[in-house]
DNA sequence: TTCTATTGTCACAATTTGAGACAATAATAG
DNA sequence: CTATTATTGTCTCAAATTGTGACAATAGAA
């Protein structure tokens, strides 16, 4: 681990990092039929915050965001994609940051580079759930999943980030084939319709889905078949990347 | 017109607006069967590139994209929309910026405002042509139209940025049906499909077209007919905007 | 051995799209 | 005025895709 944290090893006057700029990261994960997010949870100050960092002097902003997934996450090569930008000035709003120096000890100048207005460059990531062991830095108590159903209440403009984060996901679902991303790497049939079906927020026909995916050439059978329950067991599937079809 | 320039009014220490942040535009606009985009020239330098500018302190992000788009065209209540952020390190070359300024009688300094790293966010624009007089900033000798297949050489990456645009057009055009943007307010059903072959780069049947986009309850057939050639008259088409369709 | 729930697949209907045909018609040529 | 020409609006039929339900197969439970 190169790094834990990122809030409190910016100086005050936010040496070595692009000014005013943030990235904010929505990373979904799949569990037990339930679309997830990763959410922080800053020290003794109830709120939470989607992971986010800043950009190096001589970092590529798309190098950044993958760094600051994977200090929450340890995961490299995995699914990220800028989605929005926010920039409305409204969303500046110091209060929330000011408690969570103050809980933290940084001491608040009142010109501290992290009050400055921030604009924010949305990212989201896709991530296999059974893969990640989220990591706290070291101003939150937790870093853990979220039901997206069941949000806590989010800093700042958060909830509208996430709320765009998942438009993207909806509409890049079909055209992209990004779902994948959130399945283990073996899976059912059953499985991969419920977490489109979660995604998309409406139920699918079964022969439709199974008909429609299997017409992609993107899915391997594998001839194991899954045990356990009272009825004929399902194959199971390994998804294709795109270099390995024919 | 409240303003008509933007790089020369901006102090070498870029007082008044957010550092390291720019926008850049991609104008849209279609003529004669061919997609066309405003492009600068820089005088005497033979250099071109997208309509662009800074955000100012207390500017929403958005509204400085709509402002930039404004002082080049002198319209308002566009379809803009923001596409992709480009943020590599790559994409700073400070050379031809320097050119430029030497050009326009503007001082040098080692660490002049405008020679720093810039992170730029890509918006697109969809306008009529008929309805824009392109302006150009006083830096420049035009803003003036170039057909998208013959664009000359652009300024550090806006040949990608302008890739991208297309890119974000062509994957929107049915999803947002946003093409409508770029016809004048009545046209013919060839003249939109010649549109939308253009944008999409490959050819489309006439009668499929036809079918489709009458079902999609979004045309208003205009009584009157056009007239001028040897042949049957076809009907004029408008588009009627979602809040007055039933 | 029988029962139950789920799976993989098929058949048929409904819908959408591809491909072409045809009559209508605005100007032009004679 | 009439014949010609190019294009338009629409229709038909074929092909492809999707909706809908049915059915046999089967892993474990009763």
């Amino acid at each position: 681990m190169k790094e834990q944290r990122t809030l409190s090893l910016v100086a005050p006057d936010g040496k070595g990092y692009l000014p005013g700029l943030a990235v904010d990261t929505v990373i979904f994960g799949f569990h037990e039929y339930q679309l997830k997010i990763l959410l922080l949870e800053y020290k003794n100050t109830g709120l939470f915050a989607l992971p986010g960092g800043f950009i190096k002097d001589e970092e590529n902003l798309n190098d950044a965001a993958k760094r600051i997934l994977f200090e929450r996450t340890s995961l490299t090569d995995v699914y990220l994609e800028q989605f929005y930008v926010f920039g409305d000035r409204s969303r500046h709003d110091p209060a929330p940051m000011q408690a969570i120096m103050q809980k933290n000890g940084i001491k608040i100048t009142d010109n501290h580079w992290l009050l400055q207005r921030f604009i924010s460059v949305g990212y989201y990531a896709l991530i296999d759930f059974t893969k990640a062991f989220p990591i706290p830095d070291l101003m939150s108590d937790s870093c853990a999943w979220h039901d997206l159903e069941y949000l806590p209440n989010l800093m700042q403009d958060h909830q509208d980030i996430v709320k765009k984060a998942l438009e993207t996901l909806q509409i890049n679902l079909d055209r992209k084939l990004i779902g994948f991303n959130l399945m283990p790497e073996t899976f059912t049939m059953a499985e991969l319709q419920r977490l489109y079906e979660t995604i998309l927020g409406e139920k699918l026909r079964r022969s439709s889905f199974q008909r429609k995916l299997l017409s992609l050439g993107i899915l391997e059978r594998i001839a194991k078949k899954k045990t356990g329950a009272a009825h004929k067991a399902p194959y199971l599937y390994r998804f294709i990347p795109e270099k390995d079809r024919k």
